[in-house]
DNA sequence: GTTACGTTTAAAT
DNA sequence: TAAACGTAAC
């Protein structure tokens, strides 16, 4: 039941959270709100008594996830029924009773789905239930743990004593309990909105130095919890604003100015109800849980701490008096209700693991040694990040690099968890050099490096090759690929696995990458001073002009009618292209940027999406030439044959900007290659690859507008859209 | 503005 | 089952 209205109450206490902030915590789980939603999608079959493990699929999703973020679940169940809760369980039976008699009528009449909304209501998550899960965690390493009575205590407690860092849940007494912070409403892609005990305060209004959480708790208590229902007339607020007015300690006392100090002066508070207080208060801070360190069953709470009195402690549960009970309890190996023996698992016994099931590492609370090596609380990781180089060649200080350079170093330790993050699930085509990549990659060459001024992603070239080699169009490997393979890479197959690597070096090892999301793009300060001084519709002209009049640019189309995807990648695939992606003038960046989206992404949530991109513009904007590394390597990876882009007619539009060239240019992909030949002979300096829309387009601007072109750029302008990782740079 | 209460909706596949 | 929502009463 909860406290009615109170996750929205501590709104200002409460932060969304994904499970990839919380990577090496320990979480316990209310396992039953699991079960409860994993029964919703069998209820039918269970109404009707037919086997199914719908309900434990469900849940063992929820524990791989968490798994797979490197977090140590602890499941906790709910234990024997607390004499306070006795009248609201019969309640409960009784309804479900009435359900199934409704359903079982529904049926005979033919009435299907009324029948079925009756079923759901009809069914209950047994013991039985909750001890396949159990016997399915125990064989994957998972912790399980029976709570005495109530989870939960029992969370609160593994959260006081840091065994558990979180606690997720939907009930909303936790906070109750003393638990610091909880989880609730988390989702299956990893979201859920986190409750900080230390910021209660903020939620009562009340200042840090004069609260305390006794205070948040008998608001609670006072709103009506589960122990004790509330006075009439006084919810959340009213209870805030009493408890807030008093300074009285004694609630015995202070309850009794309720009337006067709320001005309700026909309210009754009665002995009976102060009472009543005082135990559903015990019953939150003393309630009996299990201690799996010590293996034994002691109080939240120990009556010395609050100098509680015992007779207040009726509905805080019994003490078992029989330890190896207990510990059976605690393993699930009881019914909680009827104590019959039901398991015998003990965890110092080796048990099989199952074909296919793989066992968590992590250690379990049930071992001996647990408390001496997981006592501490595990250091957050940093998080790690990439910088990009914001290629600002006006007001770039020494400084500045020097600050650049350290966040850099202090960000490499995550590297490799960084490529983890990004791997993907195709299998890598390992050239034979793979090794000794990797050894470069650790310790990077020290010969002089040709550093490109203008795109940071740029292979590195040595100054011989300067000198040798005629310079090309494009400098990024991956992207020359892409629109000419066979002309960007004669070297074959082996050598553009190379060029990959030499690519990812220059990103991820030696330049200075600063993530975005989509895009990323230094200003042209002569364009923005201009601009400046312009309203929005002038702006645009100036884009469209400049644009229009290609004094700076050159367009190659390169027909292709469909792009090089291999089955596996396709299906990835969920047509996910907006409207304006599915336009027959599709462009490079978008057929891209459209796949891109269908990779699994390590981030997984939207809304962390969205947080990542805080710059990311219109649909329109985001149409330009942004291509991911992500997509490169992967079309690299899945394309046995370099050459396989040109068989496949893509349609495609790349910009190149260029002094030289004075009117649009378009190329048909046969005269591709010649065009990109062509464009060789132009300076380093006046190239420029994949040019997008300027970042001080007006954000939602219409595609009338911008007829859908990209935005103009002008010839000191690199606008680079081509490596939008989504990993949102964030540094300590 | 707060509370109480009835109704609707989402939970899963 | 509980949260969310709408509405009426105070």
């Amino acid at each position: 039941m909860g406290i009615t209205g109170l996750i929205p109450f501590v709104g200002k206490a409460s932060s969304q959270l994904h499970l990839k902030d919380i990577r090496g915590s320990t979480v316990a789980v209310d396992t039953y709100c699991w079960l409860h939603k994993g029964v919703f999608g069998c209820a039918e079959k269970l109404a009707r008594g037919e086997d199914t493990d719908i309900y434990i699929q469900y849940c063992l999703k929820y524990v791989n996830m968490l798994l797979s973020y490197d977090i140590k679940p602890i499941l906790v169940f709910d234990g024997q029924h607390l004499p306070a809760k006795a009248l609201t369980e019969k309640r409960r039976r009784v309804s479900r009773k009435q359900s199934k008699e409704r359903a079982a009528e529904l049926l005979r009449l033919g009435r299907i789905e009324e029948a079925r909304s009756h079923m759901r209501r009809c069914v209950d998550v047994t013991h039985d239930m909750a001890l396949r899960l159990i016997r399915e965690c125990r064989s994957r390493n998972v912790d399980c743990i029976v709570a005495p009575y109530e989870a939960d205590a029992q969370m609160a407690w593994l959260n006081k004593v840091d065994v558990a860092q979180y606690i997720i849940t939907e009930d909303s007494d936790l906070t109750l309990f003393g638990a610091k912070n909880i989880i609730f409403k988390l989702d299956l892609n990893g979201s859920g909105l986190l409750v900080e005990a230390e910021k209660l305060h903020l939620a009562m209004g009340c200042k840090e130095e004069k609260y305390h959480f006794d205070k948040f708790r008998r608001m609670c208590i006072l709103s009506g919890c589960d122990y004790l229902d509330s006075l009439p007339g006084i919810g959340l607020a009213k209870a805030c604003k009493f408890i807030l007015k008093t300074e009285q300690e004694d609630m015995r006392i202070a309850l009794k100015k309720i009337p006067s100090y709320l001005n309700m002066r026909n309210l009754e508070v009665n002995d009976d109800y102060i009472e009543n207080f005082m135990k559903a208060e015990a019953t939150f801070k003393h309630m009996f849980i299990y201690n799996p360190l010590e293996r034994r069953m002691q109080r939240l709470c120990a009556l010395e701490d609050y100098e509680t009195d015992e007779r207040y402690c009726s509905n805080a549960g019994t003490l078992l008096e029989d330890s190896e009970q207990a510990l059976h309890l605690a393993l699930g190996n009881l019914n909680p209700f009827s104590m019959k023996r039901l398991d015998s698992w003990t965890p110092e016994k080796a048990w099989p693991t199952p074909k296919n099931v793989k066992r968590s590492k992590h250690k379990s609370i049930w071992q001996t040694n647990f408390q001496s090596e997981n006592t501490t609380t595990p250091k957050k990781e940093n998080s790690c990040a990439l910088f990009f180089k914001k290629v600002d060649f006006v007001s770039k200080t020494v400084n500045e690099e020097i600050e650049a350079n350290q966040r850099l170093e202090q960000a490499k330790q995550t590297e490799a968890q960084l490529f983890t993050m990004y791997s993907f699930k195709a299998k890598r085509r390992r050239s034979p050099s793979r090794s000794d990549s990797v050894d470069q990659e650790r310790t990077p060459p020290p010969s002089p490096v040709h550093k490109s001024r203008h795109n940071p992603f740029a292979k590195e070239r040595t100054i011989e090759d300067c000198n040798q080699r005629s310079p090309v169009v494009c400098e990024n490997a991956s992207l020359l690929r892409l629109l000419s393979p066979k002309k960007a890479s004669p070297l074959g197959g082996e050598a553009d696995v190379k060029k990959v690597d030499s690519l990812k070096r220059s990103i991820f090892a030696k330049e200075q990458v600063q993530v975005r999301s989509r895009f990323f793009a230094s200003q042209d300060e002569q364009t923005r001073h201009q601009k400046e001084h312009l309203n929005d519709t002038e702006k645009d002209n100036l884009d469209e002009q400049k644009l229009g009049s290609c004094s700076g640019h050159k367009k190659l189309r390169l027909e292709r009618k469909d792009f090089p995807l291999d089955n596996q990648i396709r299906q990835r695939c969920n047509s996910q292209k907006s409207d304006g992606e599915t336009d027959t003038d599709t462009t490079a960046s978008s057929l891209l940027e459209s796949q891109e989206q269908c990779v699994p992404s390590p981030l997984g949530s939207q809304e962390e999406q969205n947080q990542s991109q805080p710059q990311t513009p219109t649909k329109s904007n985001t149409k330009s030439t942004t291509i991911r590394l992500k997509s490169l390597d992967l079309l690299l990876e899945n394309s046995q044959d370099p050459t396989e882009f040109d068989r496949n007619n893509n349609d495609a539009v790349i910009l190149l900007s260029d002094d030289s060239c004075s009117s649009e240019q378009r190329a048909s992909s046969t005269s591709t290659s010649s065009t990109l030949q062509r464009q060789n002979s132009l300076p380093t300096s006046k190239r420029r690859v994949g040019l997008s829309k300027p970042s001080t387009a007006k954000k939602g601007t219409p595609k009338s507008k911008t007829n859908g072109k990209l935005g103009a750029v002008s010839q000191n302008q690199t606008k680079l859209s081509m490596f939008g990782f989504q990993k949102k740079p964030m540094l300590k």
